[in-house]
DNA sequence: CTGTTAGCGCATTCAG
DNA sequence: CTGAATGCGCTAACAG
């Protein structure tokens, strides 16, 4: 494998030159530049990843760090902002490392930093109270926090409008006259399920309703979580008119349970959920739901991460977007309403 | 940032000796070795993975090329395979970066190897006829192809059994005395797509049933596909009683469609999917499919790569496993027919 | 504009 | 069992 004094030695330069050539330095006279890039191509001379990161102190690398359970890596959603932050780290000169982390918190998030294996990370929701984070701050780890958020220095994050996005349905359903609305939470210890539950209760409460702990059910973003919640749902009195879900998988879960139990949505009951996966137009009725602004995320995340990664202090940015409504079919005017489905933003699964 | 040298000064040693120490080199006397070790965590000291990489001429980094497809990341079936390719690879002291190829094709999947930052490739879903293939070869990279084959050498697969899991379907629905049966196939350009259609078509004429190719339509793997292919086999005459599809997504796209047009699955058609996707069991009515054994493919695809990348001249492993079928409810016996659907592994989704 | 010197942190080879 | 010398391939800092 040819090395700089290999092409050096065949253009007549020392391999100085040929290094400024690499690295684009201006002060090298066009023609010999030439020559030595000539020669570069004809023997496929390649930088030596390694020993450039030796010498600069840089990795050009960032690590990934994936959520520790198996189960919340399956959702596409995870996919797509993978592939969103490869494609955007590819320009700047990045590569992207996969960190999953089953072994021992800290050791396993530290360490590739500590090694210099990677120059920053992107964490992908951490639960809360995290001790990871806290490691992390403390080795002084340039780190963007994806659907989370944290005072720690060195921290900087990028998550949805929760709020926003409850605050919407809550609209939504009170336009459709429903008043007993039920909700199921995603798994509490992760931070944007707490946040969209506490949403729920707060806004209610500021609309001057009472908010009833049964109208609660605590899922775990799972289809099956869905399945339970609508048995949960269908034995209360009153039983809610219309559920708002954590996220889309278990909206389908719940849609499922209704068809079992010979229910029709969104006649019997209205549902909406959170995600937009591809599957929520696929069910029967088509599901309405939030999308999320994926490759938005993604570029605040590294456009943070960047900025984060060339400073020598501490640095931290926080950024919140917004997600945006998909009205579909699973909503319709509380039993005994009169009020009409309102028709904005209507999205048909393409076709 | 601590470096050898540190570690040894104050533990009065030579860095030789700290080097040996951090390598389990079992040429260090015992009580050296603790006092070494000591000095280390006190210190908090980690070895520079570059300094090693340049030295040891291994990255210890393995490349995972993505389909070029952004629909296809989206499945969580790679997201799976992904998670076990990680776990598998650590326990060897190897990291895996990745590598999504939306530029020029060679340049992408062989520079990172080229500049040594990784050992290895492990590819996932590469087209038939890949120019890529090609330039892996040539450049002598250890490579495992993931669900695709190739005759290259230094190029390692492993794949599923199509042939047998057609062949599966083809007897279950025979049984159920289905005559007429439609094929959704993937997208063409896919080897494992290919290879299903392939098996449907020489099996069919195998049991001296003529094959049609009017009972074949083309697909993408989406669910849209699978909604056009529904529409499609109901204006057929003769009209197929059963459809097999080539994954799950473009049958649960079939069952909606099949829903919107008010018929009853499996009573006016069954329909079969291939990869048991966790929305498989929460279709209406739950998806009869085929399970792939993401852990034993992850499994032999690590394996055959760290062999091959142990050694000095080509070597390549070709791994063919088999998936396991999943009834569910999706297959009834052909209208008019008096088979009953037959219940081995029975598969509830759990809940 | 180009070359020389030095060293990034580690592991291999050879001496003790 | 331990240490000294050497070089992996590259770039920063300073000559020329």
């Amino acid at each position: 494998m040819p090395s700089q004094s290999d092409v050096a030695r065949l253009a007549n330069v020392s391999f100085m030159t040929v290094s400024r050539v690499v690295n684009n330095d201006p002060r090298v006279k066009e023609e010999t530049r030439e020559r030595v890039l000539r020669v570069i191509r004809e023997i496929g001379y390649y930088p030596n990843a390694a020993a450039r990161a030796l010498n600069r102190r840089k990795a050009m690398t960032v690590g990934l760090v994936l959520p520790r359970d198996e189960y919340v890596l399956s959702e596409p959603y995870f996919t797509q902002l993978i592939y969103h932050i490869e494609r955007l780290l590819v320009p700047h000169g990045y590569g992207l490392l996969l960190i999953a982390g089953d072994g021992s918190a800290e050791r396993d998030v530290t360490v590739a930093f500590r090694q210099r294996t990677v120059d920053g990370l992107i964490v992908l929701g951490s639960p809360i109270g995290d001790e990871r984070l806290e490691a992390i701050s403390r080795n002084r780890i340039p780190t963007v926090l994806m659907h989370a958020s944290s005072e720690l220095p060195w921290i900087s994050w990028v998550d949805i409008d929760n709020e926003a996005m409850i605050g919407y349905f809550l609209n939504y359903l009170a336009e459709l006259s429903h008043e007993v609305i039920g909700f199921i939470a995603g798994d509490l210890t992760v931070l944007d399920a707490r946040q969209r539950l506490d949403s729920f209760r707060t806004l209610l409460e500021r609309r001057g309703r009472r908010f009833d702990e049964h109208l609660v059910y605590r899922g775990d973003w799972s289809s099956n979580a869905g399945f339970g919640a609508y048995r949960y749902f269908a034995s209360l009195e009153p039983r809610p008119t219309a559920v708002i879900s954590s996220n889309d998988h278990m909206a389908i879960g719940f849609i499922k349970a209704a068809h079992e139990a010979g229910e029709r949505i969104p006649d019997d009951v209205s549902i909406v959920g959170i995600d937009d996966i591809e599957m929520a137009s696929f069910t029967t009725p088509a599901l309405t739901t939030m999308r999320q602004p994926m490759s938005e995320i993604a570029a605040a995340a590294v456009d943070s991460l960047m900025t984060s990664m060339g400073r020598e202090s501490a640095w931290e940015a926080h950024t919140v977007l917004s997600a945006e409504p998909v009205i579909r079919n699973s909503c319709g005017p509380a039993a005994g309403g009169r009020a009409l489905p309102r028709q904005q933003n209507l999205q048909t699964p393409g076709s």
